[in-house]
DNA sequence: CAACGCTTGACAGTATACTGATAATCAGCA
DNA sequence: TGCTGATTATCAGTATACTGTCAAGCGTTG
């Protein structure tokens, strides 16, 4: 019986890659003497730069599951990076702020980040990484609405204060 | 403090074109009437392919860690797809081999998988997605030994013997 | 042969991800 | 106002992945 061989799967070749981004941002957030996961990062930045967001915006913002985003925001509460509080307009939701000790993890983990996101790349040179991300966003973005985790944008302000 | 965007992080959108094939693979499996995950789709299909393989190079052949090919093989032991039984000339391997329903599933669910590897490049022209798995194939290359489970080919028969 | 290092498989513990369900709450509408 | 449907956060359960550790078995070497 004929298979596809696995290189050939684009399947594989994206479990692979992720598999090799996530040990690069390990191993470069260890050296610099951080503990924080891809995912702890991406999330602790886009609170930074979004104060008092709820959880379900935040997990459109990065792609999370809703039920994922629990944990990882546990944790990082745990650790003392953001602060989680009742929102006063609607006590189903829960504002997210960063924390000074979080924003100084956050300056501090930066240059780390950027080398990851460098190394993982590099067998190839500047051009093939543009090449990469332009296809991998064009991708993502067809298939975007395929996964429970879809990305969303921030709600327009005025959305809020209208509808 | 600058950052760069998520758009342009290699790590962010190789876990979200990750994240799309999942589910791409899932919906595909499932319409197929076939309760198997991508990961034990390529386990079953290695072990199809090498019959009397130990875990440790199952492992390898597929870049999964060997902590995890445990619970993978027990799964697919589980279903009935494949067996699992000791080694005779080492008594510490277990040799996997494939069961006629094994053989069965992993016939009737390749089409399902082939659907699923084109609709996760749904957005690209088979020139983009030739380019994208070039690009991946070689990112792959470079960084095959960073993380704990890199790809391993199969030993040659030669340096069992000899070695 | 006996001691050593290495390999194979497994386990505990942690962290994503997802399915499906639920309580609490909100918002629109009869 | 009271009902209904949607939304927010959470939980239970399953499946990758990884860290670190361990017992059993293998092979080489002194």
């Amino acid at each position: 019986m004929w298979v596809r061989d696995n290189n050939d799967m684009p399947g594989h070749l994206a479990r692979r890659f992720q598999q090799i981004a996530v040990a690069v941002f390990h191993a470069e957030a260890e050296a610099a003497g951080y503990d924080l996961t891809p995912v702890q990062y991406a999330a602790l930045a886009a609170i930074s730069a979004n104060p008092g967001i709820d959880q379900v915006t935040l997990a459109g913002l990065i792609a999370y599951d809703r039920t994922t985003i629990t944990g990882v925001v546990d944790r990082l509460a745990q650790k003392g990076l953001i602060e989680r509080q009742a929102s006063s307009r609607d006590r189903r939701a829960r504002e997210l702020t960063i924390t000074p000790e979080g924003s100084k993890t956050l300056e501090g983990i930066t240059p780390a980040v950027e080398a990851a996101q460098q190394s993982m790349v590099r067998g190839l040179t500047a051009e093939e990484t543009d090449d990469l991300m332009r296809l991998l966003r064009k991708a993502i973005a067809a298939g975007n609405e395929l996964s429970r985790a879809p990305l969303r944008g921030m709600p327009m302000e005025n959305d809020r204060k209208t509808s």
